[in-house]
DNA sequence: CTCGGATCTGGAGCGCGCTCCAGGTCAAGA
DNA sequence: TCTTGACCTGGAGCGCGCTCCAGATCCGAG
């Protein structure tokens, strides 16, 4: 199987070497096999996994959320408080889309007055 | 007028005391005026502000973001400058909706696949 | 007038999410 | 073989947004 250096996972993810090294020492990913001499080969599914984490990372979730979406996708849970959190997680980020709306309603109102 | 003490505006607003005092430091909201002694009084005015300012905090966005915002409200630019800036700030916020809902699909489809 | 709770100030401390650094190892090219 | 640069580890440092603290002051109740 054909593997990524540190630099070219970087590369492609758009996420610094320095992160990604952050990330695997928080459990977020991998744990990243290594070569002979000990250098990390990241291979095409831990880039998916770090694009998911950076998905969820965009959309404003903290370290430790995000722990416990990994412990929840590595089936370490029950399938129904999988769901549970699931679900929770969701309402979680709704919530945040409200608060956006709010915010972008007083832009608009703001933005109205001053036109 | 009638004012409220920093408890009183800290219970009204659900800001803390210290954070009040925080915010009127890096001049996102006040100055604040005193009694004699030397006790900020919040008007209704000062609260209405906190709000403004809780609001864009929630959406995300950071006291660096807020001074700007606070500078443009003030009046310190021109008409058009403001409704570029705050027409920019729209655009930021809508791609941090964007954000979440990348965020929510994949919640989504994981939703599914475990139930 | 006294007491105690609320408030004042300046500054230190903290948790988060990286980011950087020192000192050493590995490996491909000249 | 030697050089050079990418990579390794553990740990320190940093910017943000508060949060807390010490020591002093204010002021209403008794």
């Amino acid at each position: 199987m054909t593997t990524l250096t540190p630099a070219a996972a970087a590369d492609r993810t758009g996420v610094s070497i320095d992160t990604l090294r952050y990330y695997e020492r928080e459990g977020l990913i991998g744990p990243i096999q290594r070569s002979a001499g000990g250098r990390r080969e990241y291979t095409e599914n831990d880039i998916f996994w770090v694009g998911l984490v950076t998905c969820f990372r965009e959309a404003g979730l903290g370290i430790a959320d995000l722990k416990g979406f990994v412990a929840i996708l590595r089936a370490e849970h029950p399938p129904q408080d999988r769901v549970a959190f699931l679900r929770e997680r969701r309402t979680a980020l709704e919530e945040r889309v409200a608060a956006l709306h709010r915010a972008m309603k007083v832009l608009d109102e703001k933005i109205a007055y001053y036109s």
